[in-house]
DNA sequence: AACTATTTATAAGA
DNA sequence: TTCTTATAAATAGTT
């Protein structure tokens, strides 16, 4: 517009092209703020240069993001609608499922059972008979496993206690044979450390029945194939 | 521009305001066009006029969305995150939900028991032996009910029966008193027409508890309050 | 919507 | 890139 009208035609020359599009992008962005001050209105120009480059003009009052959702506003459709559909579809669906699980646990903890026929109600209770008998015999042999445990570790605690009484009991003999014959009532300071081996193991039994201790409760949570193991 | 320099600033008479608007627009979306060409660059322009009118200029090698989405990917954060990370929050959390929901199910059916201690299995065992006695009770409930409809409905029968009887053999007397020691054995072509009225009552209860009967099924999922009305 | 005096934008060159 | 400047284009005020 300027020393020699152009011809509006794409500029051959790359760095000709590169100035120009530097110019008329100030030029128009400048255009753009005047509209907007002038006008008292609102302009977006978002644009991209043949090599990528974003760049963007917004009216001070407002946002991009404010412009784009008021244009999906106006044209009336979210041009984003197929994104958006899906996740809102997605969500719908898992609420649903949502609901109708919580309904079936609800009725399998005896509530809700208005809307039920004999029908369904007589297969609600079979299906529960026999889920309940499972979970009891699962308890049982949880518990069972359990005290096979717990007897298991007292006859190696027996064990040692044992084998430890029989080494004292040899030491005391080569060291002085008249102290062969002492009885099982000292104290003999080993590591487990109760009175006398003949009581010992149902105390230890008994104690290690008791639930705070660490490692019972430990054991409680593992699986039967864990205990499978010990026998 | 002419005819006299204008400061940048509001245009406050509104006329004039709107007619600059539209000026100085379509001279905004000429210099974006020639832009385009010229550089081969694309363009949008949106704007929004101060009564809310929506105006647009978009490269015609491209379009509005795409625009928006390469900006979106260039700025390298989707400026809608915040809604999108929201639903996606919602979503994983919901599908957790689920999951758990799930498990509880399969819990109280019997299955997963696995990873559960002796404690929680007997917290089970104890829920669900008090939901299947209250699922048992339901469902006694739900039966006695429908004997006591069926019991109310062959009653009526019944006394429609009888009253038709005796009109009939009032009748009969009426008419001529030989026929009046007449036994019960005749068909009446009475509406419900079941051959002796001693047997019936048995025969039509027995026939009321075929699953299939319309009334039956119908009645079955309806409410305890409406058995309760009956009484 | 058309006109036009004037301002503004800008192409080409430095 | 930026500055300069001759000239094209845009447009404010008017008709």
């Amino acid at each position: 517009m300027a020393r020699g009208k152009i011809q509006i035609k794409r500029i051959e020359n790359s760095t000709n092209r590169q100035v120009t599009y530097s110019k008329r992008r100030n030029g128009l962005f400048k255009k753009a703020n005047e509209l907007t001050v002038l006008c008292d209105a609102r302009v977006s120009i978002i644009m991209f240069s043949t090599s990528g480059k974003l760049h963007e003009y917004i009216s001070p009052s407002t946002t991009t993001k404010q412009v784009f959702d008021q244009y999906q506003k106006t044209l009336g459709v979210d041009i984003w609608s197929s994104q958006y559909e899906k996740m809102q579809e997605t969500l719908k669906k898992l609420k649903e499922a949502n609901m109708n699980l919580r309904r079936e646990i609800r009725k399998r903890m005896g509530e809700c059972l208005n809307d039920m026929s004999f029908e369904d109600l007589r297969g609600l209770e079979q299906d529960m008979d026999t889920a309940l008998n499972v979970i009891r015999e699962r308890k049982n042999r949880v518990i069972a496993n359990q005290i096979v445990t717990s007897t298991k570790k007292l006859r190696n605690v027996e064990e040692v206690h044992r084998n430890l009484l029989h080494e004292y009991e040899a030491r005391a003999r080569d060291e002085d044979p008249h102290y062969g014959l002492v009885d099982n009532e000292g104290d003999y300071g080993c590591v487990i450390g109760y009175q006398n081996g003949g009581q010992a193991p149902r105390d230890m039994f008994a104690l290690r029945l008791q639930p705070n201790h660490p490692n019972l409760h430990s054991g409680a949570g593992s699986d039967l194939t864990t205990y499978s193991l010990l026998d």
